[in-house]
RNA sequence: UGGCCGGUAGUUCAAUUGGUGGAACGCCAGAUUUUGAUUCUGGAGGUCGCAGGUUCGAUCCCUGCCCGGCCAACCA
């Protein structure tokens, strides 16, 4: 098949939402209009989760030319906070996208919202009940079994106006009465068991201040909000499917809505492997000192993977690649490795860089007219496939740092790095071929010696021969030092909490490993934030406050790793 | 126990009104390579949850069953 519509959504992604999108702008809903919202409630940082939810209400208004505004999901004070609604705004920004219009706020609604809860109560929709949240949960029933009614069901709508009045004008306290929609106490749906519309909270708001006594419930405030607003899809995650019959009974009973009333659509949120994406987990880790705060580099937070160097273009590619669909799913961290290995791959600056460093001394290096060993400066490229990155020049000398790794007195089967009589190239530098190795109590070697060929400079010999490894260096008279952290899983499982397991029994105690490392010069000018290739060795980020500490972004696919697994 | 939603390579997703099941990542092999990276080529990998039914023909439609997730906050 070959129609013209081949080459133009080729690029563009489907999926059962954006098919619902298309076939209700075909049919002339909202006519054709196309609105979507991003509604967080700011009790936390954003996470990794929160991003593919961004990428679809952004993604879609786009697509079809709408609109997706910023909403903050204020509605409960007591745990929600000014400094989140900052937070959020920033991470936001940082990934890439720009709110139609004025940040919006739940609470700007509060009037409407209150107005529409007296409206449900002269329609004999809504009821204020004096029962505690206890009993009314008891009464609620189970599944399969029936609910109760409430006594205070059938109140005249005088005594209900009187009361709900009384409980906004701050006279009782809180949680001695709720206002109840009057749906249906026996529905298989529990959402449906005349749900609590408003709660007594003598909280003071970070924007209403101390204006409001009562406080409306996500479900009373959310579909309405939307429809204030004029959204047209309520994009939401599945765990909120059960809700959607409340969401359209509540907009089905408002006589005013400015807009057609908007749709829930639920999509599945996005779960990764070896880690978790739970507020309350995150929280747990920061209180308990298992991580160092919201932006440490191992959580899953916006903050958290931004200071750990990932690019929020690889961030977006990610929630892109993976869709959009109603199945639970797990997706596996390698694949968010492999787009962030990917996006640095073609822009990180190449850098050399030694983690775990072992001397090399070679023998017959020359000396100036001083005794000090002579300085050769190489130049080296800074992209192998990028030549607008330009060179730099890089100190050669006799005295120099290599990987521990690098180094084996006896070379295992398939080794072809340096050892004893073999010879190696240093990267841009000559080729070398070590004699020999002191060692410590426990046999690892503390210093190699080496012979240079001085007709290879630049790294390959006149004579044309090969060498089967490469390796990188650092001359130690111009290494400049750092402190550099691998970050590993931060949970073990790749399920945490799964089977009834405890999530924080799989805690990776070696989540972080620190190291000193040694640094070619050109790194004591990296810059804030930025991320670079150590060659041979993986990504790293500076940290945004401390340019000689970096974190590892993620490391570079190492065949040599697997051909030890697969001996094992 | 009731309701809702799911089940397609190892993993995550596709398959446009029922017509020989594809991609990405991972894995394996080869080529290239002054990063065991990158890049390129090829390969392995499927009882479309199970069982019936409708049909010339079912991953798709129907029925039943199994498995997983969510729901009984005055959280969102």
């Amino acid at each position: 098949m070959s129609t013209p519509n081949d080459e133009t959504d080729r690029d563009s992604p489907s999926d059962f939402v954006r098919d619902k999108v298309v076939a209700d702008t075909a049919a002339g809903k909202y006519h054709g209009r196309v609105q979507t919202r991003f509604p967080p409630e700011p009790n936390g940082f954003l996470h990794i989760g929160h991003a593919k939810s961004i990428a679809l209400n952004f993604g879609i208004a786009e697509e079809f030319g709408g609109e997706c505004h910023l909403r903050f999901d204020d509605t409960n004070p007591e745990t929600e906070d000014q400094s989140y609604i900052d937070g959020i705004q920033e991470d936001l920004a940082w990934l890439g996208f720009s709110p139609s219009g004025e940040t919006k706020f739940a609470s700007d609604y509060f009037g409407q919202l209150y107005e529409w809860a007296e409206q449900l109560i002269a329609k004999g929709l809504a009821y204020v009940d004096d029962q505690d949240a206890e009993t009314i949960s008891e009464q609620r029933g189970g599944f399969g079994q029936p609910g109760v009614e409430s006594p205070y069901r059938e109140r005249s709508s005088d005594e209900n106006f009187d009361l709900f009045r009384r409980m906004k004008a701050g006279e009782f306290e809180d949680g001695s009465r709720v206002l109840r929609a009057k749906i249906d106490m026996q529905a298989d749906n529990m959402q449906l068991r005349d749900p609590v519309l408003y709660r007594i909270r003598h909280a003071h708001h970070y924007r209403t201040l101390d204006e409001w006594n009562i406080y409306p419930t996500y479900d009373w405030a959310h579909g309405q909000s939307d429809a204030i607003e004029g959204t047209t899809h309520s994009l939401c995650t599945l765990e909120f499917a059960d809700h959607r019959g409340l969401y359209d009974w509540f907009l089905a009973n408002i006589d005013d809505l400015p807009y057609e009333a908007p749709e829930q659509t639920e999509f599945a949120r996005l779960n990764l492997t070896h880690t978790v994406m739970s507020k309350r987990v995150f929280r747990r880790l920061v209180d308990d000192g298992h991580v160092d705060g919201w932006d440490d580099p191992r959580m899953p937070t916006l903050r958290g993977l931004r200071r750990r160097g990932y690019p929020p273009a690889a961030i977006r590619a990610f929630v892109e690649h993976i869709g959009v669909a109603k199945t639970n799913s797990v997706h596996d961290i390698e694949l968010l490795e492999s787009f962030i290995r990917t996006e640095l791959n073609e822009h990180a600056t190449r850098r050399m860089a030694v983690l775990r460093p072992l001397q090399v001394t070679i023998t017959n290096w020359p000396t100036d007219a001083g005794g000090q060993p002579e300085v050769v400066m190489v130049e080296v490229a800074n992209h192998p496939k990028d030549e607008s990155a330009g060179t730099r020049m890089v100190p050669f000398s006799g005295e120099l740092w290599i990987e521990q790794d690098d180094f084996k007195l006896e070379p295992p089967p398939k080794y072809f790095r340096l050892s004893p009589g073999r010879e190696v190239r240093l990267r841009a530098g000559f080729l070398v071929t070590a004699v020999d190795a002191d060692v410590d109590a426990d046999g690892h070697p503390t210093l190699v010696r080496c012979t240079y060929d001085p007709a290879s400079a630049g790294g390959s010999a006149p004579d044309g021969r090969k060498v089967k490894a490469t390796m990188h260096w650092v001359s130690a008279a111009h290494a400049v030092d750092a402190t550099v952290h691998l970050y590993d899983r931060l949970f073990t499982d790749p399920h945490p909490g799964s089977d009834g397991a405890e999530v924080f029994d799989s805690l990776n105690p070696s989540s972080r490993e620190t190291v000193a490392a040694k640094l070619e010069p050109a790194l004591a000018e990296a810059n804030p934030g930025e991320v670079y290739q150590f060659e041979r060795l993986g990504y790293f980020a500076t940290d945004p406050g401390d340019t000689s500490v970096f974190h590892r972004t993620v490391g570079l696919r190492d065949e040599w790793a697997n051909i030890q697994k697969r001996r094992q």
